[in-house]
DNA sequence: ATTTTACATTGATATATATAAATATATCAA
DNA sequence: TTGATATATTTATATATATCAATGTAAAAT
């Protein structure tokens, strides 16, 4: 099934939307995907906040902020292992994208056709 | 070419997540996805503002804002035709969250592969 | 036990924006 | 031309939020 239905729940997809539209969070979610496997502290997969931090610039509690908004909403998953926390994508949130997106794509407009 | 750049473009990006981040647009944007035809305005394709009020039950300066606020990051096209404006979806804007989900999903997590 | 480290929470502030009233503009009707 | 209609713009206001300083919490090092 659906993680959602738009048209009864058009405030938890806004939500979602509302967590991607911030420059500051859209550059960590790239950065997650592109650094699936180990970050500075550790073995583990995932990335530590105290990359975010610097990849960012911001001050750590802007940085745990962003990092609340976005697992809020099942973008990123947040493990805590030690004192470190390790952000990895979450597949479930981008599921969700792509279930937005067919609702859109159902009936396309016709475009110039034939010519 | 992609329509835009993650990397270099984040507050760019953040501007089309922006503009869906709202129930009411989705809302929007739904209905011009179901209704690509002839609205209650004449024989042209399209929505046309004053059914996106009863749509809505929002004053029309608000309606008006939200138009604005689709078509000036391309998800929503819109058409002046005498008295009237018609909207349509355009369908660049839904090739943009296309390109955004691609960027996420170039490098995906293993999920427990081989448990 | 005390200190240090990594992250979360609280409080304060500045900016963004959703909304509607008032007004403006543009098009059509009479 | 005058009036009516459809949409846009301006202005004001209330709410949301991005940011950081201060503080809290939990885990590891000493």
């Amino acid at each position: 099934m659906g993680a959602f239905s738009l048209a009864s729940e058009p405030k938890a997809v806004a939500l979602l939307f509302k967590a991607l539209a911030d420059p500051v969070r859209l550059r960590i979610l790239l950065h997650l995907a592109r650094n699936p496997g180990a970050s500075c502290c550790g073995p583990e997969p995932g990335v530590c906040a105290c990359d975010l931090e610097r990849l960012t610039g911001l001050a750590q509690p802007t940085v745990s902020h962003h990092m609340a908004r976005l697992t809020s909403v099942g973008l990123v998953r947040a493990e805590k292992r030690g004192r470190w926390v390790y952000y990895r994508l979450e597949p479930q949130g981008l599921a969700q994208l792509r279930a937005f997106l067919s609702h859109l794509e159902t009936a396309p407009v016709p475009q110039e056709v034939g010519r």
